[in-house]
DNA sequence: AGTGTATCCTGCAGGC
DNA sequence: TGCCTGCAGGATACAC
């Protein structure tokens, strides 16, 4: 509905969301089309004429609904940009927390941006040699080397959580501790998880929803994230949560055992 | 350079 | 009922 839409107009509700002076912004937009809608990473792409883009990065509680003239949806409580498209209504930018971001980018700077993400996780880029390796370099812990967009492109907390749990790695092991059998059970796992979560239309906890206000049915499928206490679906043993980098982490702590402490010395 | 921590903001669930 | 605390799907700026 908004491919091939011109922006007449921008309303700029809530200044904070973006990167630019509210002026500056509007100004770039002016008369933009709107040529196709696409994705890299976590960052929704609008592609624009020229070429340019709007990236818009939904931080926690964003999302984009698009509104045919006179139309109304009630998942639009919190709207922060509005643009008018000549003919065709609004797309609306909605966030409650704001801690989204929408940025407005000519080539160069889009080039540029785009270069510093990490591979895509569900393309041929990410292979299991390519993350072990990366993994190497590290000293962090998977689960935060996970999160980290330079890393891969678009793994957010529940999945990098699910994967380690699927891979049987405790999130909190240094990254470059991981065997290459444990990278490659860790690949194995990103993948899926990425799959199956999208097959499932993503994952409602509790605000998450697809534009037309749908909640995504991956939810019931995890097996770690958010089951404090509950058994482990291999062994039984309650899952454990645990918090570093504040973000909440969950594991196994059978199947997902923490490193050995080796004294100093006794290597090799 | 790389890593860990604090912070932005609002809303909701649960405890008292 | 209502107040308070903790928690949340993200990313970045800064300190070490």
């Amino acid at each position: 509905m908004v491919i091939g839409a011109r922006v007449k107009r921008t309303q700029v509700l809530k200044p904070d969301l973006l990167d630019d002076p509210p002026g500056r912004f509007t100004r770039a937009m002016k008369g933009r089309v709107i040529r196709d809608v696409s994705r890299r990473g976590k960052n929704v792409v609008v592609e624009l004429d020229g070429p340019s883009f709007l990236v818009v990065n939904l931080g926690m509680t964003g999302g984009l609904f698009p509104l045919r003239p006179g139309e109304r949806n009630p998942a639009v409580t919190h709207p922060g940009v509005r643009f008018h498209l000549a003919g065709r209504g609004q797309l609306v930018y909605n966030d409650a927390r704001r801690f989204g971001l929408l940025r407005y980018m000519d080539r160069d700077r889009w080039t540029a941006w785009s270069g510093t993400l990490g591979p895509e996780p569900l393309s041929a880029d990410f292979s299991p040699e390519v993350l072990a390796a990366a993994l190497a370099s590290s000293r962090t812990p998977v689960r935060s080397f996970l999160l980290d967009q330079r890393r891969v492109a678009g793994v957010g907390n529940i999945y990098a959580v699910e994967a380690c749990y699927r891979a049987r790695v405790d999130p909190r092991r240094p990254a470059r501790s991981l065997t290459n059998t444990e990278a490659s059970a860790l690949h194995a796992a990103i993948v899926q998880v990425l799959e199956e979560a999208v097959r499932a239309r993503g994952t409602t906890i509790r605000d998450y929803r697809d534009p037309d206000g749908e909640g995504g049915g991956f939810g019931p499928r995890l097996q770690a994230y958010g089951r404090e206490g509950q058994p482990c679906a291999r062994c039984g043993a309650p899952i454990q949560r645990t918090v570093f980098g504040n973000r909440s982490a969950f594991l196994c702590p059978q199947c997902q055992p923490p490193l050995e402490e080796t004294p100093r010395g006794s290597g090799a």
